[in-house]
RNA sequence: GGGCGGUUAGCUCAGUGGGUCAGAGCGUCUGCCUUACAAGCAGAAGGUCAUCCGUUCGAGCCGGAUACCGCCCA
């Protein structure tokens, strides 16, 4: 029969079926009852492209902790999951799929990926859009559900109903609205302006997705004749082969020894182009030379300096890279042969001055990794500076709270530092650009619906605008889009502003900061009233995880090999707010300790449940049932309703008291995001309350078959705390708890411990007293245990006698003298009033208390002494600082009263403690051998 | 150059309404297969809280400086 639960908890065996069982009963969806509180999260859509990793497990699990918390708590709740189509990134994967299918052969060589990438490229190009798209739908189709298997199995609970995807109808519908809008409005525009432009995805970039990196490079220093006379100026670059497009040099205007130089004309190297030297404020005058080459079609700066002394930009490198017809003869080389051609040419000449290291900071595609270059061009913009300072606004005004500080110091700062930006991309996969333009008077139209003809001009050849728009435009728009905007959906009435964003810090700027813009733009309201930026996942060296280090942990496989209960368990408890996680599996392995230790508690519990007699089991059904006017927490321990505390024995108050200052701990750390703390306190209070000592106390109770009521009425309590426990840890370990839950009396036809309430224990059971009481029993019982293992009787069952002059006390432990032997391994435990002579064998357990243990054992004189010094150093360290503070008339005067009473209330005990120790001492000298 | 953060036990980290706060997990050592659990039980050792200065009756905790280490932005 004891056979029947296995010793040894095995999450497979249970995991699967409740993460199916939560979405086959769709658990999960919220309720339409306005007059309810609701609670809303929008997901951040994970990418189609990828699967989930260590980060999204975080995420996931520290959301699923809020979202079914707050389920128990009574609000309405939804948690809305979806995924983002990733323009660029799902560009980039069919692309090489495609390349993969023509070049079969390439598989395993090592630069096959390139190659198949720039052999997609190529096809999709020469297929073209439609098609192109077709295939990526496809793909979308095959691995798009990846994400959503992987958050069935981890136990997200999400509301499937109403799963969204970024390129949804609805949601191109929205994005359409969202963009003629702000057209209509002039906050989006079109200019030719300098860019990030990646040559080999062939697409511009926003500054954010250009990820900049020190690198080691060269400075190269170029004479440039003056075109009249004989002298020279020499420009420091680090990209010397753009010089060829260079319209300028320029000087810092307060540079003393360029002066003479302002006005006169230089001859470009190379080209023989006659350029002229300017004055601009942007020069430092420190920097190389302190005279600088300008090219305006391919640097911002220069871009910039050009604007301001209206110089011509002669773009001398295309789309991919390679030098135009305006590099002369260089033409048709690409950036890098180019650099190598103009250096060589330039020594040749006798030009090239100087060649220095120098480390510099380069831009790199985010994606590809291709270094990005400045490139001049057409692209669609919008305006930041109004949208930003609404932006912070909300935030300064406390209307989004960002949550920890630090996340907000940074949103600030970047808001309050921003440019415009630019939303065009040279791409296939994603928002088309709604806008069309006539061929009769060249007008853009932005619309809702394909124009037919030009409404300015009404000419009705109109070209419909090739470019997308970047991925994150779209999802700018997601806390209110997947709610039904722009129609007034019921759920956009009833879910916006979501109550609560959560997010890693790399998104901060791309996403977060752009909801916060556009919800205020679009909706006039907020997105979201708060927003917690969690912690990044790194490997337990601390170092980021990533699949080129080889230190990547798939979440299915740790979880697969230690259950997610125990997965979710260790992220949440190592989730510090503003710190990093150094994750391994190391630190599973030890949740999963815990994972069984519950296990092995609920085992206990029912197996001797089942051995009950069956009218006690059904009695002890009824007991539990909840009395729906009184709520849980208000149910007499028998059945009877009246005083509680009165029918309850000293550990039942104890423990009791305990799970409402549990309960209430909790909800103060997860209404701060402390997932830490709310884990730790649940953590520590079932393994080292419940099951050190609860469970340990009422042992003999529970394995010795109750045959009247009154045993019965252990058993409530028992239940009942152990209830009470696995719905406090349920959102951290959604299965375990379901599983046991479900197996308890009377839960026969409820239908999930996700949908029964958090906290079934309230303040009222708070009980100070008890807790002390209880506490100076556990005191005895460690002390004994701990007397016992000094001198080496472990394995004895020996008497004791404890002595004290405090009646209450002693009276205390006599009352419960049968537990306090068998916890601490006693034969018997004899009682004495006053105080024990002080000789070898006494213990002073505190202040008031002494012990004796009777034994035949040698006392190990020289260790008992060595013991008792450290002791006593220790002691009389505590004390000569308390004695410090209360000699000190200041701290008398000035602290609070009931901190000086602590303090000489410390002194006291600490005296009398240490009184014992040397009167010890004493003895053991005159026992021993020498003093 | 600008912004944000870190430095506490051998390791990974908690501890930010200043006053039992010097903690946890892992690791280490000792004794135990005690009829829930060896993924366990019972004990133990281990830290000048980076350094310096200041505020305060009182400082891991607040302020300043220094050193080293991260991350983000330009």
């Amino acid at each position: 029969m004891e056979a029947e639960i296995p010793k040894v908890y095995s999450p497979e065996s249970i995991e699967p079926r409740w993460a199916r069982y939560w979405v086959e009963r769709k658990l999960y969806r919220p309720g339409d009852d306005p007059a309810r509180p609701r609670f809303c999260l929008a997901i951040p859509p994970p990418n189609i492209t990828g699967s989930l990793h260590m980060g999204h497990m975080l995420e996931h699990t520290e959301i699923d902790i809020l979202m079914r918390w707050h389920r128990m708590r009574g609000d309405d709740v939804l948690w809305l999951p979806g995924t983002d189509h990733a323009s660029i990134a799902t560009q980039m994967i069919v692309e090489r799929e495609i390349g993969r299918e023509a070049l079969p052969s390439l598989e395993g060589s090592p630069d096959a990926a390139r190659a198949w990438q720039r052999e997609g490229q190529r096809l999709r190009l020469e297929m073209g859009r439609e098609k192109f798209l077709e295939r990526c739908w496809k793909w979308k189709e095959l691995n798009g559900g990846t994400i959503r298997k992987q958050m069935e199995r981890l136990g997200a609970s999400v509301d499937w109903t109403r799963e969204r995807f970024t390129m949804d109808p609805a949601y191109s519908r929205a994005v359409v609205e969202a963009f003629v809008r702000l057209y209509e409005e002039g906050l989006i525009y079109r200019d030719r302006y300098i860019v990030n432009w990646c040559p080999r995805c062939g697409t511009a970039l926003s500054d954010l997705e250009v990820a900049h990196e020190e690198r080691v490079g060269k400075l190269w220093t170029i004479r440039y004749p003056l075109e009249v006379g004989s002298g020279a100026i020499s420009v420091a670059t680090t990209r010397p082969e753009t010089m060829l497009g260079d319209t300028a040099v320029a000087v810092n205007p307060g540079d003393q020894r360029y002066t003479r130089l302002i006005g006169r004309k230089a001859k470009l190297p190379l080209l023989g182009r006659s350029i002229p030297i300017i004055a601009d404020e942007f020069v430092d005058p420190v920097f190389g030379t302190g005279a600088v080459k300008v090219t305006p079609a391919h640097d911002p700066n220069d871009f910039a300096i050009g604007l301001r002394h209206n110089l011509p930009r002669i773009a001398v490198m295309d789309e991919q890279a390679r030098m135009t017809e305006a590099a002369g003869p260089y033409r048709g080389l690409d950036r890098h042969e180019a650099r190598k051609a103009v250096l060589r040419d330039l020594e040749a000449q006798g030009l090239l001055e100087k060649v220095q290291d120098h480390s510099l900071s380069v831009g790199a595609c985010q994606r590809c990794k291709t270094v990005v270059e400045p490139l001049l061009s057409m692209q669609w913009f919008m305006k930041m500076d109004s949208l930003a300072e609404s932006a912070v606004q909300a935030v300064q005004g406390g209307r989004i709270q960002i949550l920890p500080e630090s996340g907000m110091k940074k949103y600030l700062n970047w808001m309050t530092n921003i440019h415009d930006w630019c939303i065009s991309r040279q791409l296939w996969w994603g928002h088309r650009i709604p806008v069309w333009y006539c061929d009769g008077c060249g007008k853009a139209i932005a619309a809702r619906e394909t124009p037919t003809k030009c409404p300015q001009c009404g000419a009705g050849s109109l070209r419909e605008e090739t470019d997308v728009l970047d991925t994150w435009f779209s999802s700018a728009l997601w806390p209110f889009a997947t709610l039904g905007w722009p129609d007034r959906a019921p759920d956009l009435k009833r879910f916006y502003p979501n109550d609560l964003m959560v997010m890693g810090e790399d998104i901060l700027f791309f996403w977060g900061a752009r909801m916060i813009m556009m919800g205020l733009k679009l909706m006039g309201d907020v997105p979201f009233r708060e927003l917690y930026i969690h912690a990044l996942v790194r490997d337990a060296e601390r170092q980021k995880m990533s699949k080129t280090k080889g230190n990547v942990l798939d979440p299915l496989e740790v979880t697969s090999e230690y259950g997610t209960d125990a997965v979710r368990f260790a992220l949440a408890i190592s989730a510090a707010p503003g710190t990093d996680i150094a994750f391994s599996a190391d630190k599973v392995e030890s949740y999963r300790a815990f994972a069984n230790k519950v296990w092995n508690a609920g085992r206990f519990i029912l197996m001797n449940l089942q051995r009950l007699p069956e009218a006690a089991q059904s009695q002890l059904g009824a007991a539990l049932e909840p009395i729906p006017e009184l709520g849980f927490d208000a149910v007499a321990p028998s059945g009877t309703s009246g005083n509680f505390g009165d029918r309850l024995r000293l550990v039942d108050r104890w423990i009791f008291s305990r799970l409402s200052a549990v309960t209430r701990e909790m909800n103060e750390a997860l209404a701060d995001f402390r997932f830490h703390e709310a884990a730790y306190i649940i953590y520590h209070f079932f393994w080292h309350e419940f099951c050190d000592w609860y469970l340990e106390w009422v042992k003999p109770e529970i394995t010795q078959p109750a045959k009247d009521e009154k045993a019965t009425a252990g058993w409530v309590n028992l239940l009942r705390v152990f209830e009470a426990a696995l719905h406090l840890l349920h959102p951290f370990m959604p299965f375990i708890t379901e599983e046991l839950w479900r197996q308890l009396p009377r839960h026969g036809k409820e239908v999930s411990i996700s949908l029964t309430s958090f906290g079934l224990v309230t303040e009222r059971l708070h009980d100070p007293v008890s807790e002390t009481q209880f506490e100076s029993l556990q005191e005895l019982i460690v002390a004994t245990r701990n007397a016992k293992a000094e001198r080496g009787l472990q394995r004895e069952k020996p008497s004791a006698q404890v002595a004290s002059e405090d009646l209450q006390r002693l009276e205390l432990f006599r009352n419960h003298q049968e537990h306090i032997a068998r916890l601490a391994g006693l034969e018997a435990l004899h009682f004495a009033h006053g105080r024990m002579p002080a000789d070898s064998d006494r213990i002073a357990v505190s202040a008031s208390i002494d012990l004796r243990i009777f034994h035949a054992a040698q006392v190990d004189v020289a260790a008992e002494r060595a013991r008792l010094e450290k002791e006593r150093s220790k002691i009389e360290q505590s004390i000569s600082q308390a004695q410090k503070q209360l000699e000190n008339q200041e701290f008398l005067s000035r602290a609070p009263r009931e901190v000086v009473r602590g303090v000489e209330q410390r002194y006291a005990e600490l005296s009398a403690h240490h009184k014992r120790i040397l009167e010890s001492l004493e003895r053991l000298g005159m026992d021993g051998m020498t003093s």
